[in-house]
DNA sequence: ATGTATTTGTTGGTTGACACAACGTATCAC
DNA sequence: GTGATACGTTGTGTCAACCAACAAATACAT
């Protein structure tokens, strides 16, 4: 590591702090870090030169001395953030801080293609760009409901979406002339309640997340976001819990996944293609209600005891500090009374159980296409020095 | 990060790759860390000067050009390896780059106390010291069969020992007047396979060993061992796969070290506590003879089934590139045949079972003593520059 | 055997990043 | 207002790594 790459990380730290927070004072980075006063001012003055963050005077006053002004993200400066769903794809500009400074939702009346998605998405981003004035897109991410090979972008698997083996990440960088990253939308689900939602400080964390399509997840080890050998790690609905379980789609018997559907918390409450919002709402209310006739309250129920066998394994497993469901596992838990919520870790070895504290998710609708601009941020923050020199996609 | 923390991150980047390699030309260095000739050779000069690597001729001869000395650990500055058993106490003094220079089985008429334990290891470390002229023993490493709290070294819970709340690090860094680290035994089987075991290259390895008293194990994630938030990561003998199951001693249903246990196996052979070489042995023989009558063979197809069961979770949730079998679960892996063999990841989801290769552990009845020592290691090999001038105990 | 090409270690000077100390400035408490 | 506190700024110092030139040691070709 020679000093170049020194300097490198000292950037990327201080751009990493003010990408987590938001914005921070000088004096909080000098603190954070460890450097000196003039090393730090140095550092901010490069990225505020450059334009990644502005230095303002609106710092919370904290107390005597001299006010720190605060680093805050530029908002010129974004990447943007893609999820391609069934009969929608969603495109959004994210800036240092996680703040969506630009977002449409194209609507589609059929399933898109990737070559299709592609070029929407392409000319989507072109178009948002062009809206705002002096706004330059450096990077892309994309969520994508399936498995992803985190490290050329490639498609393994989308069943929603009828993909297999399609390269998405190559042709959207062409198109678009930037580096475009791709990955699973439950990782990127989870690096967003990490960073900005249920997941903050915690070291090791473990999110599932219920969807239409199944039950998938991410894992967050020392801090860090786990990939895998090829990035698809975080399966978690296919956790194996009882050989005389239903069939899983998967091939196997007894997943979690099968074990727990959405669809049969939904037909509970008698809904039809309800969101998380509206399902959640129904659940809580079914359960409540003194008159209900149970098919709800059982099947919530049911779903909660074998979410506590595979939390009970994953929780022995892996010893998080901190366990986050969001989707339809939120709508569990929010609905769970305090001796289901008790019963999800009580069976897990008292040692591990004893740190880990169980959150729903906290990002509601945004999560996805902050997960992937996370995603996109990535190598920004890592590399600033390349990134200040590198081709942006300007206003038109 | 200041530039004496560059230069120490050099220095123990270095160290690692000599550890790791067990000695590597000063040209290896230069590639591997893309530093300058002339700046490898100063922290060669550093590292050697304090008495931590020896630089010889007697590298192999590659090619034209002039030959590149061979860095090589020295044998005088080593770690304290201790693996407290029921009958014995197993320590040793192992040297950068993993090499036993002495060691000694402290026989045992009863189960030690926590107290018994310190005293004989700091006696016995002291002893071993003593022995061998100019060695100097600079932290120790303590592998215990039981839940260890990583960052004090506090047994919470050591069935097999009786130890419960006791602690170990404390006392024995007291005894000794060095850094001592505790974790737990499967965890450092773990460190020791994927240092120079069966693990080595893996980017994420999963760890499964199988021993008298259950099955444990751990997990690597981007080649870091993984932790979790106390340090109880990895323990994969309960993960939950059939509630219809044997009770298990956790107090939950149908956990893997339940469903696979060493006992089975061995009663299955009609040996009487035989050593996981022997069962091995026993085990291979007695499926591959014809006139098996069957209950050996019945028992070990029945543990690899739930074996595959359980690993189709993991592999999945994880997504490694490498798992490897350690104790009574290797002896399954080798008497298996390679319908077997394959069915054990046969229904993970494809994408992540294509990546993984099997393999069972390498190191065999050192691998305890091996992986207590990289825990010593750590804290050395990360902060050379504070090692140099740290105490150390020197022959008497 | 001899010369040439290749690779590596060594040396002295240069560059770059951060630390340090002194000073200027802005706020708070009294 | 005055002092105390905290912080930014500036010029100088230090340390680690780089670079270029040279020397050394080997392989290969003739």
């Amino acid at each position: 590591m020679d000093a170049g790459a020194l300097r490198r990380r000292n950037l990327s730290a201080v751009l990493e702090l003010v990408h987590r927070h938001g914005g921070v004072t000088r004096a909080d980075l000098t603190r954070a870090l460890g450097l000196n006063r003039s090393t730090i001012g140095d550092l901010v003055a490069v990225l505020a030169e450059h334009g990644w963050v502005d230095e303002r005077d609106d710092a919370p006053r904290s107390g005597v001395g001299r006010p720190s002004p605060r680093v805050a993200p530029s908002d010129t400066r974004v990447v943007a953030a893609v999820n391609p769903e069934l009969d929608v794809i969603d495109v959004a500009l994210v800036s240092l801080g996680g703040q969506i400074v630009a977002r449409r939702r194209v609507a589609l009346d059929h399933v898109p293609s990737v070559a299709e998605t592609v070029e929407l998405t392409a000319q989507t981003v072109r178009e948002l760009a062009a809206e705002t004035p002096g706004i330059e897109v450096r990077a892309v991410g994309v969520a994508v409901p399936g498995l992803v090979r985190r490290r050329d972008g490639q498609v393994r698997l989308a069943p929603h979406l009828g993909w297999r083996e399609e390269p998405l990440a190559g042709p959207l960088a062409d198109a678009l002339g930037m580096p475009v990253s791709a990955a699973n939308d439950a990782h990127l689900g989870c690096r967003a309640e990490q960073t900005f939602g249920a997941g903050v400080g915690a070291g090791t964390m473990l999110y599932l997340n219920g969807g239409p399509s199944g039950i998938g997840g991410g894992l967050v080890v020392d801090g860090r976001p786990m990939d895998g050998a090829a990035g698809y790690a975080g399966e978690l609905g296919h956790l194996g819990l009882d050989p005389a379980g239903p069939l899983c789609a998967c091939g196997a018997r007894g997943c979690l996944e099968a074990l727990a559907p959405r669809d049969a918390l939904v037909a509970a409450v008698g809904l039809e293609h309800p969101d998380d919002d509206a399902l959640e709402e129904a659940l809580v209310a079914a359960v409540a209600a003194e008159d209900d006739d149970g098919a709800a309250r059982t099947e919530v129920a049911r779903q909660l005891r074998w979410l506590a066998v595979a939390l009970r394994g994953a929780v022995n497993f892996v010893n998080p500090d901190r366990v986050v469901l969001g989707g339809h596992l939120a709508a569990l838990w929010r609905c769970a009374d305090d001796a289901q919520r008790a019963s999800l870790i009580a069976d897990a070895l008292p040692a591990s159980a004893a740190e880990v504290t169980i959150e729903p998710a906290a990002l509601g609708a945004q999560r996805l296409v902050i997960g992937a601009a996370e995603l996109a941020w990535d190598a920004l923050i890592a590399d600033p020095i390349d990134a200040l020199t590198s081709p942006a996609l300007a206003e038109a």
